[in-house]
RNA sequence: CGGGGUGUGGCGCAGCUUGGUAGCGCACUCGCUUUGGGAGCGAGGGGCCGUGGGUUCAAAUCCCGCCACCCCGACCA
């Protein structure tokens, strides 16, 4: 039975450390909670921020870049937005040597900068859609960071657009949600999630409907991995984005904005992650394969070389190990720490009987291939574990996933995992008494699993969890 | 802010009850042997014991204050 990665202090294995460290700015640091990301771990957020990229820039966004520095004041136009956000604000008193007039916020999240200038940009309906992306880093003061998942500052991609009517803005919140975040959870992250719509107690601050991706880790908590909210005409009113319509007259445009974070990174790991360290999808790997020479010998190096370029001109990401000064131990435990999906080893003894040993993180299996086999038996293990981990995860979700029908079962099911009840069986009542058991509502999905408009549609299903 | 706990080489810890001047594992440096699954042996370097005060011939150890961090809860991508 493989551990249960949590974000706790003592279940942090090494190899956990290595990957993203504690920020340890200072003995007694000023920034708590925060993180340093390291490079084998980066490596892994550069590939997802490359596949959500694509994916966002099909769906028609553009890249833009907006200040870190926002006036505290833009914060108050929004009256949800600042009551849900002061609490964790970082705010800059002081620049150049002197007291500020006003003071700045370090960006918690980007709706109102953007709003200002959206407002300036947009003039006509023909202005419309203007689809935005950042990718950036913001700032959070968390009352309990946790490490991976909730950490006073990270990076992440937060999307914002405006639109000419309710309806064109739903469609897109929505595409984004499917689209971009929910396909690429499954096909490149390999973690299955219920897409589903917020209560309006867990809504986001100054939005109207927040739908959001749930992912279930290790331990049977669930993990918010991504979000994407419609924010009606509440930011378009606060920051004055409006619009002549085809009518002449002039109208609110109605924005949303959508995001995702490295916290994936931390989600990766905890569904994932065994005991014998990470395993990276192959379709996310930055390297997929990993060719090892294991010692000298007549050959031996050059037969390698010529699998990695071999496997290279196939089109899978390789890495070459030849250091053999090093023992074969050592560099084999490491590559399976950071979770390469495949590993190839070429050694005196197999290419003797012309073969390599193909190694797959994901069940551990050690197979002799002929060295003509390798590229295809390399490409399709990728995609047999690609397709394996995904499995693997989702089984285990239902696994531990109850449908109930009380209140008292859903606070007794979260305990383990998750539970699926009838939300009228919940309600808002029961949604704040559970909370007082550390249990909540992550959403609420229709019986097809589809993503519901409202909260009083008939017959909606609510998936209750404690949550990190 | 409420409830627990912890501060000792870079990291993880023991030592504290019963004061006697600091030790172990990992990491690091050097040498030899190893190298097909996290190497072995030998030799080294590195610590104002969180901090301020008190008791004492003597304090990591006992007493008082302060500081910091961690965990559980409230907040959240």
């Amino acid at each position: 039975m493989a551990r249960v990665l949590t974000p706790r202090a003592e279940d942090f294995p090494r190899w956990y450390q290595d990957l993203i460290a504690k920020a340890e700015l200072a003995d007694n640091g000023p920034v708590r909670g925060t993180m340093v990301i390291r490079p084998t771990a980066y490596a892994i957020w550069e590939r997802m921020q490359a596949e959500l990229d694509a994916r966002i820039k099909a769906a028609g966004a553009q890249n833009a870049y907006f200040p870190l520095f926002i006036p505290e004041a833009y914060l108050r136009r929004e009256a949800e937005h600042v009551e849900g956000f002061s609490p964790e604000l970082a705010v800059v008193t002081h620049g150049g040597g002197k007291q500020l007039a006003e003071p700045v916020v370090v960006r918690p999240t980007s709706e109102t900068v953007i709003g200002e200038f959206m407002a300036k940009w947009i003039d006509s309906y023909r202005d419309l859609p203007l689809l935005l992306n950042q990718w950036a880093n913001v700032v959070r003061w968390e009352l309990r960071p946790r490490v991976f998942l909730r950490t006073s500052e990270f990076l992440w991609q937060e999307g914002h657009t405006a639109h000419a009517d309710e309806a064109d803005a739903r469609a897109y919140a929505r595409k984004i949600l499917h689209e971009v975040y929910e396909d690429f959870m499954i096909n490149v992250l390999g973690i299955p999630v219920v897409v589903g719509r917020k209560t309006a107690r867990e809504r986001f601050a100054g939005a109207i409907s927040t739908y959001t991706l749930e992912g279930m880790m290790g331990d049977g908590k669930a993990l918010q991995l991504g979000t994407s909210h419609e924010l009606g005409q509440n930011f378009s009113r606060a920051f004055d984005i409006t619009f002549s319509g085809r009518s002449g007259a002039l109208e609110y445009a109605w924005t949303t904005s959508w995001g995702v974070s490295t916290r994936m990174l931390g989600g990766l790991i905890m569904c994932h992650g065994d005991d014998n360290g990470l395993r990276v999808p192959p379709r996310l790997a930055p390297i997929q394969a990993y060719v090892m020479v294991v010692k000298e010998g007549e050959g031996v190096v050059e037969a390698a070389a010529k699998l990695r370029d071999e496997l290279q001109a196939a089109g899978i990401r390789v890495a070459f190990d030849d250091r053999v000064d090093t023992p074969f131990g050592r560099r084999a435990v490491d590559a399976e720490l950071k979770g390469y999906p495949i590993r190839v080893e070429v050694g005196p003894r197999d290419l003797a009987a012309g073969n390599a040993v193909v190694v797959r993180r994901v069940n551990g299996s050690k197979t002799p291939v002929p060295i003509a086999d390798i590229v295809a038996t390399v490409r399709a293990a990728l995609e047999a574990d690609q397709r394996a981990l995904y499995e693997e995860a989702l089984a285990a979700r239902e696994a531990r996933t109850a449908s109930v029908t009380t209140l008292a079962e859903a606070i007794e099911a979260a305990m383990t995992g998750w539970a699926r009840i009838p939300w009228a069986a919940v309600g808002p009542e029961g949604e704040a008494e559970a909370n007082s058991h550390g249990v909540t509502v992550r959403c609420l999905v229709r019986p097809d699993g589809s993503v519901p408009d409202a909260e009083d549609e008939p017959d909606l299903i609510a998936i209750m969890a404690r949550a990190y």
